[in-house]
DNA sequence: CTTGTTTTTGACCATTTGGTAAATACACGA
DNA sequence: TCGTGTATTTACCAAATGGTCAAAAACAAG
């Protein structure tokens, strides 16, 4: 048995873990959780499906772990963002580091799209665990920024929103993309685009009155 | 045979068609391509599965129709987009059109968004053909708007992927923000987010300066 | 080399799933 | 009421798929 619950793995071990559960993220990202097949995996991991099924109990799993492994990354640079700094230079290097994991991780964008298209079915414990509480830290630090004159006011729920889905777009939707830009790398304009679309929205008294 | 070639349907051959497209909207929507079943489709339409598919020739006809279907209800906001009318106006009608779209239709949303997100295996020709060039054209309209003077200066290209993005959001990523927000209706709030992030990024002569 | 352990494989299995064929029930105009 | 084309169901099938298992191979240590 690979007696993964206790003690250390072998080198072997590791390294066809690894094998494994990258071939697993290409072909879950691209086909999502019912759509990819041990097959599939175990031809893109070089190693027959027995053997996958000799490092994990199943295709549960695999998932699960990509899901867990994938939370920390996701949640990474919103963690990152400092309460200390200066308010919209933390925001717009937010803005940044998600559109770079958006280019770098499009795989990782697209499992975690797909796991909550489906309705979060297996990630929403995790949601509510870890990133909800995040998420609304966060937001009383920009809120306070903002009531401390720092920053422009808006909801910080559907800043932060409407951040994520700028910049995961482009990783999601990309064969959309790819279409209508014709195979130009979009982004350096889409940084360009996106850091000035919410350096507006957040300088403070520059706003359009509301009505 | 039900003939679907020629002539005209029966009455309860429309009525049937549109319960399993009604169903298959449901199923395919939340579960993806892949993840749908035939016996799913069934059961939420109601009939048995043979009788479905004389209906249609099979799941993968079933899907392309859909796609047919909802490439029309997704390119319409963006073809009454008047090149005639205001410029603000016109593109905060257009984020809000979308909007109401993903409160109203998203099970269409996340169709689309399925689609995509797999690599638009079977919408890419759509894409090229229908979409392609509309964004074009309106990229062009909106660039002129903005040479005129009448919106400030960004890339047409991300303005509309931008406004996809936030407003497909509320839609496809629908079981996170209730997460997020707990339950709370997202609709009101985001329209006023939103309104308020377009109107400024594309109110002239307000920006800040790019360096 | 020998022995004990880890890793890998080939042969299977049960279930699910898309799809078919033939028989049956039904609607409806003559 | 009958007959005819339409609609629906029952009973299947073949392929795909997640998973099992025992045995073989590979490997490490003495």
């Amino acid at each position: 048995m690979a007696d993964q619950t206790q003690k250390k793995p072998s080198r072997i071990q590791q390294r066809n873990r690894r094998k494994i559960l990258d071939a697993a993220l290409d072909v879950f990202s691209a086909h999502g959780f019912r759509g990819a097949t041990l097959d599939q995996i175990a031809e893109q991991a070089g190693l027959s499906k027995p053997n996958i099924l000799y490092y994990f109990d199943g295709k549960e799993e695999i998932h699960v772990t990509l899901l867990s492994q994938l939370m920390e990354t996701w949640l990474d640079p919103l963690i990152e963002l400092d309460p200390q700094g200066d308010p919209l230079t933390e925001i717009l290097a937010y803005v940044q580091r998600k559109l770079e994991m958006s280019r770098d991780l499009p795989r990782e964008s697209r499992l975690f799209a797909n796991e909550i298209l489906q309705g979060a079915p297996r990630m929403d414990p995790h949601l509510r665990a870890d990133l909800k509480p995040l998420f609304d830290a966060r937001c009383g630090v920009i809120q306070a920024w903002m009531d401390a004159g720092k920053l422009a006011q808006v909801d910080p729920r559907h800043l932060i929103f409407s951040i994520w889905a700028t910049t995961q777009h482009y990783a999601d939707f990309q064969a959309q993309i790819e279409v209508l830009l014709e195979g130009q790398e979009p982004t350096d304009t889409a940084a360009q685009f996106l850091q000035s679309m919410f350096r507006n929205l957040l300088t403070p008294g520059q706003n359009t009155s509301p009505a």
